[in-house]
DNA sequence: TAGTGGTCTAGACCACCCT
DNA sequence: GGGTGGTCTAGACCACTAC
């Protein structure tokens, strides 16, 4: 039994250094939380704190009566910021502005309604946008938003204030889904952000939730040499 | 006072119940634990886990004394999994198998060594090879190993064992970097793929440590298609 | 059914940092 | 200096599930 291993910072790392180390290699059953408590001479709360996160992380697998082991194929997680497009433009030191190529509200096509699992009869805001960094364009923003959540973005000159930015402010989201793929440009994104057509963009495609309902949808085709980052 | 909130889950669904309701608004500052915990009816421990995950998602933004606010340009958190590749194939339905393209024992190149941040003397595992989902080309992986840190691959049959998956659970990583970008294709990731050259591809850059010292660098890239999905 | 993790409590002390 | 969040403790009860 050791003595003052009492922080969960360290129980964690020491947990995490047994696990790499192979002292408990894949598949092993770790001793119980008030096992490693006694052992580290901390509370159970303590080790429980460090192993939950571990578990979080992909690399303990928890359950009750079961035990703890160490995960075979570790799943690892991988956590990436989502800032608001102008923030992301300045962080880099550039100049951040926006043009709104196209705004109407009407009903959206079937296709839409159903991504964005509105009645095919609810009115919604159709945008587009083009985002630029130091003045050259930087992302193409084509966007669906549900009226029926946030009427007041009618009222709103979004010329002035980006989609994003207000709705990120006005219409805190609950929970959302993303998803990240390459494609060939297109004739009209090409012409957009400026580049050759067939030339390879990156596009994340986005929808935020508000409880069951859905705020907005949006795809967003960032100009090639665009690259995000994230860390394990 | 209302009572019986009494579990973290409950404390924070109400508490995201107020942000996103602007009950309290973007920038506002909260009652600090303790009343909140005698409002809930419930101990402060509980009310600071529930915030202190609201936190950690970027929606708060606590410190001691200061107290806690809801943050103007929330920068939300996606999670992402990152499982083995194998796995990844399979859960898809699909069979998977993997060919080995190169396998050479060597000193890497000096702009190689820079970004293994290795000693431009030591050597490394240089690895090639596709991944097949069903029989079809899937992903073109390029690899950097350093054997300083886990000599023990330069006996194993990768032809039998994933790279990838020898790693995985043979040297977890602490900590990693990743990168997600879209690139026309070149002429040999285009051979490798069964694709045309210049179809646009999805590329991962990753680079897992274990403490201070690199323990692989990969360039995975994806046969046009390939999606990223996670949540947020 | 018994053993394990999941959670809550009441209290305490501490570190940080705003005023 | 004082108020806030960060964390630890010792104990308790509960929920799940492997056996």
């Amino acid at each position: 039994m050791q003595t003052s291993v009492n922080s969960w910072r360290q129980v964690q790392e020491e947990l995490l250094r047994r696990i790499t180390s192979r002292d408990w290699p894949p598949g092993e059953l770790l001793p119980t939380e008030t096992e490693l408590a006694k052992e580290f001479g901390c509370a159970r709360a303590t080790v429980n704190r460090a192993m939950r996160e571990l578990a979080g992380a992909g690399l303990l697998d928890r359950r009750r009566k079961g035990g703890t082991r160490v995960v075979i194929n570790p799943v690892r997680k991988a956590t990436l910021d989502i800032p608001v497009i102008r923030a992301e433009v300045e962080q880099t030191g550039a100049r951040w502005h926006h043009e709104v190529l196209e705004r109407k509200i009407g009903k959206p096509p079937v296709s839409v309604a159903t991504q964005l699992a509105l009645d095919p009869e609810a009115h919604a805001m159709r945008l587009r946008c083009v985002h630029f960094a130091n003045r050259k364009p930087f992302l193409y923003e084509k966007r669906w938003i549900n009226l029926a959540i946030v009427p007041a973005i009618k009222a709103v000159d979004l010329t002035q204030v980006s989609a994003n930015e207000w709705l990120v402010q006005q219409a805190p989201f609950t929970h959302g889904q993303v998803a990240f793929s390459a494609k060939n440009a297109t004739t009209s994104e090409a012409r957009a952000l400026d580049i050759a057509v067939k030339s390879a963009v990156f596009v994340i495609d986005r929808s935020t939730f508000s409880g069951e309902q859905i705020i907005t949808s949006v795809t967003l085709t960032y100009a090639p040499g665009y690259t995000v980052h994230s860390t394990i």
